[in-house]
DNA sequence: TTGTTTCTTGACGTTAACGTAAACGTCAAC
DNA sequence: GTTGACGTTTACGTTAACGTCAAGAAACAA
């Protein structure tokens, strides 16, 4: 019975888009560490999940060093007092940013939907009856 | 009566805290065309209007490129009838980047708000009536 | 056994987005 | 009339995040 569970580098590539390059260049930043079968990488889910967490990062314009920043806070140990407050910290900083973000991307989406309307009319001036409602 | 509207290059790095050589370098880049007094750039409010579109872009990771398109968009001539359909798919391309990342931003703050309760939780373990309610 | 993929490890190349330094103009202030 | 404070251009440097070979090992198929 084999395990589905393991991947290998080239069944990552097709599952998330990316390149082998890029997935052992995120190895060697030491964001990812797959078992070894011999020479071979084999990606457990954790890998998987791993990456899919950098991508998402990658998404949203952080950095890898942010990025690994962010992880670093996913999966630290328990630790004393101090360590625990600047953790908080940190997790206060990233989501200000994002909360920042966030309202970047409502501003330009309402902007966006102000063009898309202004686009529309200046159509049906242009080209009476060539909505898109009635289409497909 | 000197117009408060019309500013330096200073001006604009201390108002959005960035260096004069990146603005220079958007200048470059195409994206930006203050006026010029003799040697000296002058930058009027359209011009503030736009660093500030860039730097909204760059904040939500957008690449310089990306940016340029997007205010393309904006302050693009009405156009013909193909021309405007194009238009209306650009915009929609940008509209589902943008969900994408908010998909993104809710889980990861999601994430976060876990790993930040987990962390509230070890710590009024470890010392107990060190909250942060009271504080301040 | 012999190809044909698929993997591996170097190592150098590339692009975007600026940083940094040199060398020079300009204009108000002292 | 020179001294700063600001501005300019030109040009080379830097960093992040990979791309792109090259050359060999491993596994799998015919």
């Amino acid at each position: 019975m084999t395990d589905t569970t393991v991947k290998t580098i080239a069944d990552l590539t097709r599952e998330f888009g990316v390149t082998a390059r890029t997935i052992r260049f995120y190895e060697a930043e030491g964001m990812l560490s797959p078992e070894r079968a011999g020479t071979q990488r084999l990606y457990h889910p954790r890998d998987r999940v791993r990456l899919k967490l950098i991508l998402r990062g990658k998404r949203l314009g952080f950095s890898l060093a942010e990025i690994r920043e962010i992880i670093d806070l996913y999966d630290s140990a328990p630790g004393e007092v101090a360590q625990l407050h600047h953790f908080l910290d940190k997790i206060a900083e990233r989501r200000a940013d994002l909360a920042q973000k966030q309202r970047d991307i409502e501003v330009t989406m309402k902007e966006l939907q102000q063009v898309e309307e202004s686009c529309r009319s200046r159509l049906s001036e242009l080209a009476p009856r060539d909505g898109r409602e009635a289409a497909e």
